[in-house]
DNA sequence: GACTTTGTTCATTTTTGTTTGAACAAACCC
DNA sequence: GGGTTTGTTCAAACAAAAATGAACAAAGTC
């Protein structure tokens, strides 16, 4: 048997379980989005925290790197997800979640959406393009007629954000 | 010089410009969605192909395997996404496109999306159980107003579904 | 009933995407 | 200015997901 080491201090501190579980539910939530599971880590601990968390605890408590906490924290700013809370008595920022489902679904949108169907559109003009080299009258038609169909995909998609947007703020 | 080969019929032969153009569009679309690539060149060349195709015709011209042939084919039916087509002349399966919004988006709501809200339901009902275990009542009071906030996002995002179905069916 | 065609399954390989951690930068402190 | 703390970046390691293709099953053909 090997002699006893003295315990650095909770090197393995386990979540508790109901924050465990909380985790895990956004990590499983995240993912339906196609987001790393790291993110759904942070914001589900954030999620479920009376106090807010600094990077070092999220990395203590995760048990993940500093560089995933960073760029995970960098992501969830940028959807609007979390805030930064200066802390005065201590210069690590601090960050809490932001619980309005609105707020959440309009980063998401706006981060995640918008852009590919911006992108889309673009691609189905460059379409409209390439079909006029088509030579054949009835492949030409049935080319054209499929282009409109994604087109009016593409433009449902549009209308369809803010409706959703305005059903979940409520 | 090598005497020359007789040629064993287009073993290369690239997709035409268009259906490129199109295949390609498509995969970027269900990456969006988290399907796989497969997915979005099946579909994609399904969409702008005149005539129904068979799983060879899509091993040969999108240069996939037939076991992703045969696995992509298996999930877009599921999703209402493809039909299949008898041939009577023929003992293969000819695959055609739903090209409806309203039927593509009510099987991704139907397969993907309502199971997850599903499941994430139950594990709320399961949080709410572990929640009785916490001892201090600030903490639980704090907890037991942050899983009524996951309960309220899964009731909205419950609810917003049949809307989206509505609004994309026109 | 042997042979061919069509399609599926699933263990392995390949690809893609995520996480890690060491190096670095910035800001503060003494 | 040297030392410390806090946080970021990015190449490399790793893990997860998808594609491959060989083996197999089912059904048809002669």
């Amino acid at each position: 048997m090997q002699p006893m080491e003295n315990q650095p201090a909770a090197v393995h501190s386990a979540l508790p379980p109901i924050e465990r579980q909380v985790v895990s539910f956004f990590v499983d939530g995240v993912r339906v989005l196609g987001l790393p599971r790291s993110i759904g880590e942070i914001y589900g601990l954030l999620f479920i925290s009376q106090e807010s968390l600094s990077l070092d605890d999220l990395v203590e408590r995760l048990q993940i790197s500093k560089g995933s906490a960073s760029q995970g924290l960098r992501m969830l700013k940028n959807l609007g997800a979390v805030r930064e809370v200066e802390n005065s008595a201590d210069r690590r920022t601090y960050y809490q979640p932001a619980i309005e489902l609105k707020r959440l679904a309009g980063g998401f949108i706006r981060e995640q959406i918008r852009p590919h169907l911006e992108s889309g559109k673009s691609k189905i003009a460059q379409l409209n393009a390439a079909a006029n080299d088509v030579e054949d009258p009835a492949k030409r038609q049935f080319i054209d007629d499929r282009l409109d169909r994604l087109d009016a995909w593409m433009r449902s998609g549009t209308r369809v954000l803010p409706i959703l947007q305005k059903i979940l703020g409520q």
